[in-house]
DNA sequence: GCAATGGTTTCGACT
DNA sequence: AAACCATTGC
């Protein structure tokens, strides 16, 4: 607890701030409108500022905390300021550096409910029931347990997947519910009425591994807190000005966390955006902004409406839009900005004809000297990126994809991690269960049971038992040696810890252990990626003092700084996408089923609808001066082609500021006959009003320009003649002849191993190994013998 | 214990 | 269509 006792080091941010402040008005305050500043100066009480969509929030945020630093009021460890992920506390980290100056360490409570509830919880884990070096559970971890825990009641794991037992016990945890206090009505949901009964199961199964998941993190401070006054008083005095960011994103447990700290000073200041709640699947409690006048008597309510983003015609597309929503506290977006481009509409044929599209748009853009930086695909489910993702490896399209599988998440980053947990913490069951047979060392699932009831019934961790299992007879030769060479390899690891940089015994660990050994082995592109995330996570260690800092930072961590290298677009999920801007923003995908989905729709009804459009709102606000939406008209969905409709939010636009595109006609479904019959893009499916003002708007363009155009078989408007060819995207330059010569192995670092089989420039036709022909750009693979 | 096979499910976003 | 799981045969 040594951070409890303030210290005054020269050069520490506060006196750096306050040297900052200069007589008649700080300059930090200086370029901040009325209402910002009414956000910033409000200092005391509770606070509420209603952040419309690039209203300058996160400024107003970073330079309150710089504002109760510089004046005195605060020093930099009395304040809590949180966020929801670990990107925007590093980002406000960063931007408070900027203000007030270097603030790594200054800021020892800015961070997310995660993090900041782990770190409490460290401190008292003895006064509820866990040692200070507990584990924090990733899903799959859950998930194997959950499955324990269910096969443990006698409960076929089909009828009853652990997922679903997850997702339960999440919906509970996120209400802030512990085993006793779920009402009785749900506590039967699962397993024919054993619902709370396995959720105790699950929470015992966790106190005995000294672990807890994300729910508990929250839930075990709340219980800390109301068990023991004296800590919660504790922390209620330390946190003399609090700060809650995406407000609108709390759920339940995260409001009875905030409250009950904020409940003896009540200087907590909340920022959020009533129509940017796209979490209520997660818990989110759009009521928790509703209400908070309620619950906070007395609250400043300040509305940000001012917006300094977007152009004109983009801030009328989202108010338009998200106008269709009821319950809302009302904002209204204004911009002095220029009108600017109109948004653009284009159907297409299908999925991958759309895919075509956004990328020869980026390319056109690009080649007008646009960055790659500034402009990004947005799409609603991450199913959605693979073909977007093909067709820019194809065009040979720098990219990158945002928030996709988490660092952490992956297997080999969570194996090497296992490796360290035993290493650091050999009482850990689930992390040796994971790696006992990773790599294939011959200890299946018959030794792992021995071991497992040697375990229970000494009670002693599965590590200290597999020890005590290769003393005697009751192992075969083969495994047993094989468990005894592992076994002497943790305690030389785990002696290695004294003395050698942690990241240097990592290194020894996942070297000698075999595992970097398993995927060298394996010749496959991704096993090439797979070395080099390990690599990455051996050297991301060296930013922390020891194993165990390192270990708790990855399990609250979400993703990885990912290589910021080089001017790329960006691929994402509109979930993913919140907080970021970008000039250029692509939307495809907006049709019915999709988006708005139709699972969201199904379940939540008219709630999932609005949650829906908010989501819309989110993703047309990220623009900054251009925005494209597509739509198709058959998409693959579970692996069947359906025809689909635009989707209504297509017709929620305004007219004046939307401009109705034509793909261009496509031959690439001219050969051989395509999965469907050719149809004009303006057949049945189009019947919606808005898309009908839509088609007249553009028939009077069309014969603007085209004299008159081609009437086609039906007599609908003239589709452009063909303007593009699919082979022609392919190829931007044969300039060079490529270096690469027939028969040569190459590896593809998406499609693999393979070998050429023709060259023609730098284009290259490869048999891949597992996914057959391929035509490739030659900077995209590298020779591999 | 392991690889191969076949049958089933899946694509909703995240700490 | 691909990823995932459980069972089967070696």
């Amino acid at each position: 607890m040594t951070d409890l006792t303030p210290v005054h080091r020269p050069g520490s941010i506060s006196q750096r701030a306050r040297a900052a402040l200069q007589p008649g008005g700080a300059s930090y305050l200086e370029g901040l409108n009325p209402e910002q500043r009414q956000a910033v100066e409000t200092t005391e009480g509770p606070v509420l500022v209603l952040a419309g969509a690039g209203t300058g929030k996160t400024r107003v945020l970073t330079t309150r905390i710089a504002h109760l630093i510089a004046t005195g009021r605060a020093r930099p460890f009395d304040i809590l300021a949180v966020t929801f992920t670990n990107k925007a506390a590093r980002e406000m980290k960063e931007r408070i550096g900027h203000l007030v100056g270097p603030s790594a360490e200054g800021m020892p409570w800015l961070g997310t409910f995660h993090s900041i509830g782990a770190k409490i919880l460290r401190r008292h884990a003895e006064l509820v029931n866990l040692r200070s070096d507990f584990t924090i559970l990733g899903m799959d971890d859950q998930l194997r347990l959950l499955k324990q825990v269910i096969a443990a009641e006698n409960l076929d794991d089909k009828r009853w997947p652990a997922r679903q037992l997850a997702g339960l016990l999440d919906d509970w945890k996120n209400r802030g519910l512990t085993p006793e206090q779920v009402p009785q009505g749900e506590a039967g949901a699962f397993g024919g009425g054993r619902g709370v009964k396995l959720y105790k199961a699950y929470q015992d199964r966790l106190a005995t591994l000294n672990a807890c998941d994300f729910g508990d993190l929250l839930l075990h401070c709340l219980r800390l807190w109301r068990e023991n006054p004296d800590v919660l008083q504790n922390y209620q005095d330390r946190f003399r000005y609090m700060l809650v960011d995406e407000y609108q994103d709390t759920n339940v447990a995260q409001y009875l966390w905030l409250r009950l700290l904020a409940q003896a000073r009540k200087n907590l200041c909340c920022v959020g955006d009533d129509d940017q709640s796209i979490y209520g699947w997660r818990g989110a409690e759009v009521d928790n902004i509703l209400r908070f006048e309620h619950d906070f008597p007395g609250a400043v309510v300040v509305r940000l409406e001012r917006n300094y983003r977007s152009t004109g015609h983009i801030l009328a597309a989202a108010s338009h839009i998200i106008a269709y929503n009821e319950g809302r506290l009302g904002k209204t977006l204004r911009t002095e900005d220029e009108p600017g481009e109109k948004l653009t509409v284009t159907g297409a044929w299908d999925s991958e004809e759309e895919a075509r599209l956004v990328g020869e748009e980026i390319e056109a853009l690009h080649a007008k000297g646009h960055k790659l930086s500034e402009m990004a695909v947005l799409v609603r489910t991450s199913a959605q990126m693979r073909e977007i993702e093909d067709r820019f490896v194809q065009l040979g399209l720098p990219y990158r994809v945002v928030g996709g599988p988490r660092f952490y998440e992956r297997a080999e980053i969570r194996d090497a991690l296992a490796y360290l947990r035993c290493v650091a913490q050999p009482a850990d069951d689930l992390a040796f269960e994971r790696i006992i047979n990773t790599p294939k060392r011959g200890l299946g699932d018959a030794t792992l049971q021995i071991l497992h009831n040697h375990a229970r019934s000494a009670r002693i961790p599965l590590m200290q038992a597999a020890r005590l299992v290769t003393e005697t007879e009751e192992l075969k030769a083969k495994p047993r040696g094989a468990l005894r060479d592992l076994m002497r390899g943790f305690e030389r690891w785990h002696r290695m810890m004294e003395g050698t940089p942690h990241s240097e015994v990592a290194r020894v660990v996942l070297e000698e252990s075999g595992y970097t050994d398993m995927w060298q082995k394996e010749r496959t592109a991704d096993a090439q990626g797979r070395l080099e995330n390990l690599k990455e996570l051996v050297r991301s260690m060296e930013e922390f003092p020891d194993l165990g800092a390192f270990l708790e930072h990855v399990s609250l961590v979400m993703d990885a700084n990912e290589g910021e290298g080089g001017d790329r677009a960006s691929l994402m999920t509109l979930h993913a996408a919140k907080g970021l801007e970008f000039d250029t923003v692509f939307l495809p995908g907006w049709e019915e089923g999709l988006f708005p989905s139709q699972r969201s729709l199904d379940e939540s009804g008219r709630a999932g609808l609005e949650e829906e459009r908010r989501l819309a709102h989110v993703g047309l606000t990220r623009a900054r001066k251009r925005l494209k939406l597509y739509f198709s008209s058959n998409r693959r969905i579970h692996g069947l082609w359906q025809a689909t409709v635009p989707s209504r939010f297509i017709d929620e636009l305004p007219e004046a500021s939307v401009e109705v595109m034509e793909a261009p006609a496509s031959f690439s479904h001219g050969m051989g006959g395509s999965r469907f019959d050719r149809v004009t893009p303006f057949g049945s499916s189009y019947a919606t009003p808005g898309w009908q003002r839509a088609q007249a708007h553009q028939a009077s363009v069309e014969r603007g320009s085209f004299g008159g155009g081609r009437g086609n078989e039906r007599g609908r408007p003239a589709q452009r003649g063909p303007l593009t060819i699919e082979g022609e995207l392919v190829a931007k330059s044969t300039s060079s002849e490529s270096s690469f010569t027939t028969g040569a192995r190459v590896l593809h670092s998406k499609f693999g191993p393979g070998t050429v089989a023709a060259v023609d420039g730098n284009k290259l036709t490869v048999d891949f190994d597992k996914s057959g022909r391929k035509m490739v750009l030659d900077s995209f693979v590298e020779r591999t013998s």
